[in-house]
RNA sequence: GGAGCGGUGGCAGAGCGGACGAAUGCACCGGUCUUGAAAACCGGCGGCCCGCAAGGGCCCGAGGGUUCGAAUCCCUCCCGCUCCGCCA
């Protein structure tokens, strides 16, 4: 949510910073208005207020002083006056409401130094590790979803049977190997990250500070009978942990890490990667974030991309980083990286994290703020990224190491395999 | 799920129709004293909104209602605790 003091104050520098993104700033306009309109009334309210305040407080003085007929006069004017202020303030609150109903859906300003450009082609690539397009040997370039089967370790048809489309179901190897990638994520971000295990479903006011609700309700899948949601990253309960309350500004940054299932919906993409582990219902993930102050962020982004290219060079996986252009940025989004790793198999750049800068956006949907250092209170910064999401690493892993025979298990990820070398 | 009790400032805890945004204690911040610290004493100390300011309004779990006036009375909901039931 955007702050909306600035849109009062500079609605021309948030429309131009918004043109970034290629929306229009008629929003902004109709919010202006609307704050406009929303100010007047509530004023105009609490000058009646003042009136019934202070003839109350008459009433109480003149009945003390036995003075029934000008008590009662006084009365009946206050009375006529409580009208006119219920109607203000329900006109008053209407409006303020509109307001907000509006701002959830305006998204984040684009950072300055984020990339323009129009639509996820214009990603510009900011570095390529341990790719050689040559260097593969035949066995390396079946897809997954060939190699899962033939070795036991993916069986969708039966995950189809459980649970119907875009569900999978990993097992024996395969399945340790899920699991081995979650444990390694979680260790190795140990140093600095305190483990969460959240709760999978989720408040509206939970998925509205991160930004899925009001306008990406279709998305996620709704737990209509309990008004509940399954959340669609770890990174929804994290940022909520701290929502409507005050952070001891001596404890930030904050950082947590939690490895959840993900739940999408994913409308809008049936038919697309629709086989082997690319796109999924249901998936795991570990998540990294923080709570920040603006000064703190920018570090901390680039503390967490480099955790997340790190975790995929040690797994000995070729990969290269994107910078998301203002195109294609998340709503939520102020500055947004990608990492995606080479998939030999599929011969596809697969991504596997994003890391993102949220500003003040999400701190301010969800009410969490710190005390600077000037005195009162100001809206902390939120960052995310994934540490790795399973099912695509899974899938590099499984043709990487293909060698025709069986899967090596990674030299990372021998300590989570109970002795085994090999999947097959 | 049933019954009982309860939800007040960072915490504890008073208030139970009018001068209450709210006693008191603790915590916290500044000062005095001290070589330094502790103790003691003095002062300060919630959040949000509007306003250049002066000032004004709102917030006692949430939402409605009664009343000239609600933290205080009534209704609905949510949450917590205790006991019972069920249960991995």
């Amino acid at each position: 949510m955007l702050d909306i003091r600035r849109i009062r104050t500079e609605p021309d520098v948030v429309k131009a910073a918004l043109a970034r993104r290629g929306i229009d700033g008629s929003d902004i306009d109709r919010v202006a208005a609307l704050d406009e309109q929303q100010r007047r009334l509530a004023a105009e309210r609490d000058e009646v207020r003042v009136q019934v305040k202070a003839l109350s407080k008459q009433v109480g003085a003149l009945h003390r002083d036995g003075k029934a007929d000008e008590a009662a006069a006084a009365q009946a004017q206050s009375r006529a006056l409580g009208e006119r202020e219920q109607t203000l303030a329900a006109e008053a609150a209407a409006a303020a409401a509109e307001v907000r109903e509006l701002l959830l859906r305006i998204p984040n300003l684009p950072h300055p130094d984020a990339p323009d450009g129009a639509s996820e082609a214009d990603n510009p690539v900011v570095r390529v590790v341990g790719f050689d397009p040559d260097g593969y040997e035949p066995a390396q370039r079946i897809p997954h979803w060939d190699l899962g089967p033939r070795y036991g370790i993916l069986d969708n048809e039966r995950a189809v049977k459980i649970s119907g489309a875009m569900f999978t179901m990993q097992r024996k190897g395969g399945a340790t190997l899920a699991r081995a990638l979650t444990q390694y994520a979680l260790d190795r971000n140990a140093d600095a990250f305190e483990e969460v295990r959240p709760p999978s479903l989720v408040l509206s006011e939970t998925l509205t500070a991160t930004g899925q609700l009001p306008k990406f309700a279709d998305d996620a899948y709704a737990i209509e009978r309990d008004d509940l949601w399954a959340i669609p990253t770890a990174e929804v309960p994290l940022t909520s942990i701290h929502r409507d309350e005050i952070i001891d500004t001596a404890s930030l940054p904050l950082r947590f890490m939690a490895a959840t299932s993900c739940y999408r919906r994913e409308a809008g993409s049936a038919g697309r990667d629709t086989r082997g582990m690319l796109r999924t219902h249901e998936f795991d993930k570990c998540e990294v974030f923080a709570y920040a102050t603006p000064e703190q962020a920018p570090e901390l982004l680039d503390d967490l991309i480099d955790r997340a290219e790190r975790g995929i060079a040690d797994l000995g996986l070729a990969y290269r980083v994107l910078e998301i252009c203002t195109g294609d940025l998340g709503q939520s989004h102020h500055r947004s990286f990608d990492i995606e790793v080479y998939a030999p198999g599929t011969d596809q750049w697969l991504e596997v994290s994003s890391v993102s800068w949220f500003s003040d956006y999400q701190a301010r949907r969800g009410n969490i703020r710190y005390r600077p250092g000037g005195g009162g209170t100001a809206m902390v910064h939120t960052l995310n990224g994934s540490a790795l999401a399973v099912p695509r690493v899974w899938a590099a892993i499984v043709e990487t190491y293909h060698d025709g025979d069986a899967i090596a298990v990674p030299e990372v990820l021998l300590p989570y395999f109970r002795g085994s070398t090999r999947i097959a």
